[in-house]
DNA sequence: TCTTCGATGAGA
DNA sequence: CTCATCGAAGAT
């Protein structure tokens, strides 16, 4: 933490950040996987890479509840695969899904708590020219891979970070994607979604389930 | 060791 | 709707 971050470096005439953008600290992913996804939308995902900063602001999370969720990957148990996903809050939790994408979560709640949100969406703030929506081109467009594996999201690296932009003013909630083996755990609405928002992967359709909020 | 299949995305 | 593509998990 010193001086000169590089985070002053993420203003832009297309999307400024306002004013003061501050990490995420440990404290912000040490609580309940369901809290956490919601205060993150809105927030920004930072890469530092060697040619810049790429960032985008999150539209869009799924929470993981542990191991009683079905849907979890934690819900079998403590394998070389979840880990990290038990670990300790604000690492990253990484794992490669139908043999080609990337799919990123933050690990939330205490060490053990096996619970995590996984970002699904991005609005594009910088150094980002291909797709931002679903986790797999989030993962692409970000830079981020399995080599992230584990990775302090509170070091200097890749992160999360709030800056003065308005919350968003409403929040949706829906199922969560592509977890229909998962009993009565599909139904829940875990999902959580800037709702209108053009970067969310997928628009709820007519017959969509949608339950709209108020957030903070 | 063998088999199955997934927290997806692209394309017909 | 199909299918690419591979590691983890469960079965054997």
């Amino acid at each position: 933490m010193s001086g000169s971050s590089p985070l002053s470096r993420l203003i832009t005439p297309a999307d400024p950040i306002q004013g003061v953008c501050q990490r995420l600290d440990r404290a912000f992913y040490d609580r309940p996987a369901e809290i956490v996804a919601r205060d993150l939308l809105g927030r920004l995902l930072v890469h530092a890479l060697p040619d810049g900063l790429r960032a985008g602001r999150i539209v869009e999370v799924e929470a993981y509840l542990g191991p009683g969720d079905l849907a979890a990957h934690t819900s079998r148990g403590r394998t070389a695969r979840t880990k990290a996903m038990f670990g300790p809050p604000g690492h990253a939790y990484i794992y490669l899904i139908y043999g080609m994408h990337h799919c990123m979560n933050v690990v939330t709640g205490p060490e053990g708590s096996g619970t995590a949100v996984l970002l699904r969406a991005l609005a594009p703030v910088q150094g980002l020219d291909a797709s931002t929506s679903g986790p797999g081109r989030l993962c692409r467009a970000m830079g981020v891979t399995r080599d992230h594996y584990g990775i302090d999201l509170c070091g200097d690296t890749l992160w999360l970070a709030r800056d003065e932009a308005p919350a968003p003013a409403e929040i949706a909630a829906s199922p969560r994607i592509g977890v229909d083996y998962a009993g009565e755990w599909a139904a829940k609405p875990l999902r959580f979604f800037v709702p209108g928002h053009p970067a969310v992967s997928r628009p709820p359709g007519k017959s969509a389930r949608k339950l709209a909020e108020r957030q903070s």
